[in-house]
DNA sequence: ATCCCGAGGG
DNA sequence: CCCTCTGGAT
C-alpha cells in the first residue's frame, strides 16, 4: 500500500476530520466576554498565554474603569498594569493594549480596522489575535489561527508539512470550507491540548487515530517500545 | 516542574 | 532559529 496515497492531504480527509473535531468539540465559540470590537481586541491581546476564563475575571473592572478605545488611550499605565496584572505578561500587555487603542483613536476613527494589514500593525497584535477579532467581531473568516497546537495537529494529520504559520495556514485554507475556518482551529487547539499534546500523545483514546498517519507510527512505537 | 487559544525582538 | 516576558493552574 502506498502510503503517501493513503494519506494525501484530501479536501475529503479534512473534511472528515472536520466533521469528527465539530462531534467532539460542538460549543467552539470564543468564550472571551465584550461588548464591543474594541473590547474584543483588547480581550485577545490580553488572552495570549492565558485562559480566556482568567481574562474574563478582570475585563469586567477594566472595562468599567476604561470602555472604550479613548479612555485606554489615555489610562495611566501603572493603573492599567494593576487591572491585568493577574493575565501574566502585564508589563507588555498593558503597553500595548494602550498602543492599540492609541492607533485606533488616531489613526482608525475610533475603530478596529477589518482588514489584516492593518491590525498586524497594532502593538501586540499579530495574525492570531487579528483572526480572532475578525472572526467574531465583524464575522469576517479569513483566515485560520495558526498556533502551535494547530501547527503541531495539522502537521500530525498529514495535512501540511510545514514549519512556517503563514504556509501552514494558507494550506489549511485550501483544504477547509470557508465557514469553519475559525472554529475549525478553535477545535484543533482543543484536541491538541486534551488529547494530542506535544510531549505525550494519546493515540490510544484519541478519536481521530483512523485518520492519522502520526497514530500509525506512535501505536507502532509502542509496540515496539 | 510544566504548560497556557502569543508577540516581539535579536 | 533563539530568547524573553509573567501569573496561575495542575
Amino acid at each position: 500500500m502506498n502510503i503517501t496515497r493513503k494519506w494525501a492531504a484530501t479536501k475529503q480527509r479534512a473534511i472528515e476530520i472536520l466533521i469528527r473535531l465539530k462531534r467532539l468539540y460542538p460549543e467552539a465559540d470564543c468564550t472571551l466576554n465584550y461588548q464591543t470590537p474594541v473590547q474584543l481586541l483588547v480581550a485577545t491581546i490580553l488572552s495570549a498565554q492565558c485562559t480566556d476564563e482568567r481574562v474574563n475575571q478582570v475585563t469586567p473592572e477594566l472595562f468599567r474603569r476604561f470602555p472604550d478605545a479613548q479612555a485606554i488611550a489615555h489610562a495611566e499605565i501603572e493603573e492599567l498594569e494593576q487591572l491585568i496584572r493577574s493575565t501574566g505578561f502585564y508589563r507588555n500587555k498593558a503597553k500595548n493594549i494602550q498602543g492599540a487603542c492609541r492607533a485606533i483613536v488616531e489613526k482608525h476613527n475610533h475603530q478596529v480596522p477589518k482588514r489584516m494589514e492593518l491590525l498586524v500593525e497594532l502593538p501586540g497584535v499579530a495574525r492570531k489575535t487579528a483572526n480572532v477579532v475578525l472572526a467574531n467581531a465583524y464575522g469576517i473568516n479569513q483566515g485560520v489561527t495558526v498556533d502551535t497546537h494547530v501547527k503541531r495537529l495539522s502537521n500530525r494529520l498529514g495535512l501540511t508539512e510545514n514549519t512556517d504559520p503563514v504556509k501552514i495556514e494558507r494550506d489549511l485554507i485550501r483544504l477547509l470550507p470557508q465557514e469553519d475556518w475559525e472554529n475549525w482551529s478553535i477545535r484543533l487547539i482543543y484536541h491538541g491540548r486534551a488529547v494530542c499534546t506535544a510531549k505525550k500523545p494519546a493515540c490510544d483514546r484519541c478519536e481521530l487515530a483512523d485518520l492519522c498517519p502520526a497514530a500509525d507510527l506512535s501505536l507502532l512505537s509502542n509496540v515496539l517500545g
